[in-house]
DNA sequence: TTGAAAGCGCTAACAT
DNA sequence: ATGTTAGCGCTTTCAA
């Protein structure tokens, strides 16, 4: 039952005449090697059709990897909790091959706390970094810091506009923007207004928020030019929502809403409370209170980012590229996950 | 850069003060070691919370294993092309692992060809089978013999009742049936009745054939008790489907049909022919008439039950299982994937 | 420019 | 009952 080792780097090293320390040098380009023998590996190599065994270039490799992790705070927000649970999740394993984690978290309310702690990673130098970039002049600055300093970033939920991070990590929120506008108007069932709700004034210009809403609008004008569609921001600083969608209910007749962040439960709680059920509403991530009001079916579907699996396939990304030198895909996006009241895994 | 060796097995035996071979001994549970050290051994492993390499450990057994798969003919029907690209996907790095996968077909119309492969199987003795029994009273008869012989078996996309398999992988038909009750309701906008559609007689009493009928029916009588169904059994001999169809929307006054197999397109090619709106369809499985249909929306939601992914998932659980001798989980269900004609992926 | 050899953490056969 | 040792496939250092 051994296996067969008439695949491996000895192998070559047999049939092309050479040591196995000289196969090494020419896999590798190292150097040092005559034009000649090179070639002959090179070609025993692809005629055997040679597979490095990474798990013995692990075992032989065994470095230590620092790579820095730089997201909002996870105490602060259910969203990035669940991202936080998917680093914590995959961090025995990438232990394990070697890399360690450094988390940094900064404050979603502060900008001042996102330059701090990425001038504290750049102090580390780290090999690499995973980031949300949510405030984007900062964040690009920090982008071209590590790539003056040569450390590769991979980004996910969010990315910076005219940047080439190592990997983008997200949903596609165009059409995630459109999804929301088609479930819309496939649930609705007389023919008022459709809303596009944004909150945090600012964050609206995020563009992945404003990819979500020209996505919306992008299907509506396509597919029912006839519905009618307004965009409303609910000023964040007042925090009188409900007398804000109040008002936006009584002005206009409105059949289906639609939020672009994880706040939908605060229009759901809204529609709970006076006990509206003709108006259908669309928002994103599966947060407890999301959750509860998608239950009670005040919310109609919900669209699941799932930060928990970003979070995860950047880490896993990043061990591939440092440890086993893979080619990454310089965009990994999910598709599109819609959450009902009786999909939901309890 | 080189990793601190102060968690190996190297330093167990260095704090136990014996010999590496002891400590293997003792953490392979092989005896031949006095009550004595093998407790001061595990007590140190606790200590340091030892976990093993499993590169190492990968390198070090170096075997190979014969796993047999057994599943309908691929060619015969998209949605097992699908599955079996799953497992070709998966292959060349189960095959670095020194996992063999030696494929199986029968014939979905045949069960002579499912006898036939399972005692060819049960000749080459493999050290595990994954298995998709499509057959339930031949699936039986092949899981007991497969026990008898010890050889552990996973199955994907359907069960057999009352077996104890290593493993299950694949949906939950229940709910996904509960699933499509419930988009049907939220999408339909008139009080018609819903029909639930079965093709192909003879499997209809599959057990997740009758799970999915059960979980529609189930949610109907919970959230809606007010809106009548019928279950309509399409005669498959006579392939006078559209005769058939024609005859139920004549009798009835349809709003919504359930499809509980992957035909949701023989429904949606009819809707298109008479170009019929007001019904609503919902159907499972992304093959690529169906794709057609959802994409003109003659097909409201399909229910991706993700044959690659169940493939996948197999391969790897049994590699996880043979090499790396990891706890499986005895029933690994994915969450409902629901699909609209914008939300799938090109 | 090349080869030899040590070693990564673990397994398993072989000594003692 | 316990210790020693030779690999597993690969990387990397040191000689030649």
């Amino acid at each position: 039952m051994v296996r067969n080792n008439n695949s491996g780097i000895k192998e070559i090293a047999r049939l092309s005449g050479v040591s196995i320390g000289t196969v090494d040098r020419v896999l590798h380009k190292r150097g040092r090697v005559s034009a000649e023998t090179k070639k002959k590996v090179e070609e025993i190599a692809t005629q055997i059709d040679y597979k490095p065994n990474i798990m013995a270039k692990y075992l032989a490799t065994n470095k230590n990897h620092r790579i820095a992790l730089l997201i909002p705070e996870p105490s602060q927000d259910e969203y990035w909790q669940q991202a936080y649970e998917g680093i914590e999740s995959t961090l025995s394993k990438s232990e394990q091959q070697g890399v360690h984690v450094e988390s940094y978290f900064y404050s979603l309310g502060d900008k001042k706390t996102f330059e701090k702690m990425a001038n504290e990673i750049l102090k580390n130098k780290p090999e690499g970094v995973i980031l949300t970039p949510n405030f984007l002049d900062e964040g690009l600055i920090f982008y071209n810091q590590c790539m003056e300093a040569s450390i590769p970033i991979i980004m996910f939920d969010t990315t910076i506009p005219d940047t080439q991070p190592l990997s983008f990590i997200g949903t596609n929120s165009f059409q995630s923007g459109m999804v929301a506008a088609e479930l819309l108007t496939m649930t609705t069932h007389h023919s008022g207004k459709f809303a596009i709700l944004h909150f945090d004034e600012e964050l609206v210009n995020s563009p992945h928020m404003l990819d979500k809403e020209f996505g919306f609008i992008n299907y509506i004008n396509k597919e029912c030019p006839d519905r009618e569609y307004l965009v409303v921001v609910l000023n964040n600083e007042k925090h009188y929502y409900n007398d804000q969608i109040q008002k936006l209910l009584d002005k206009n007749e409105i059949s289906g809403i639609f939020v672009s962040t994880s706040k939908a439960y605060q229009i759901g709680s809204y529609l709970q409370e006076k006990n509206i059920r003709n108006i259908n509403l669309v928002g994103y991530d599966l947060t407890s209170k999301n959750i509860e009001l998608l239950k009670s079916r005040y919310i109609s579907f919900l669209i699941n980012q799932n930060p928990r699996r970003q979070a995860e396939q950047s880490i896993q990304t990043f061990c591939d590229h440092i440890i086993f030198k893979k080619a990454v895909n310089s965009r990994i996006l999910f598709p599109i996950d819609i959450v009902t009241s009786t999909s939901i895994q309890e």
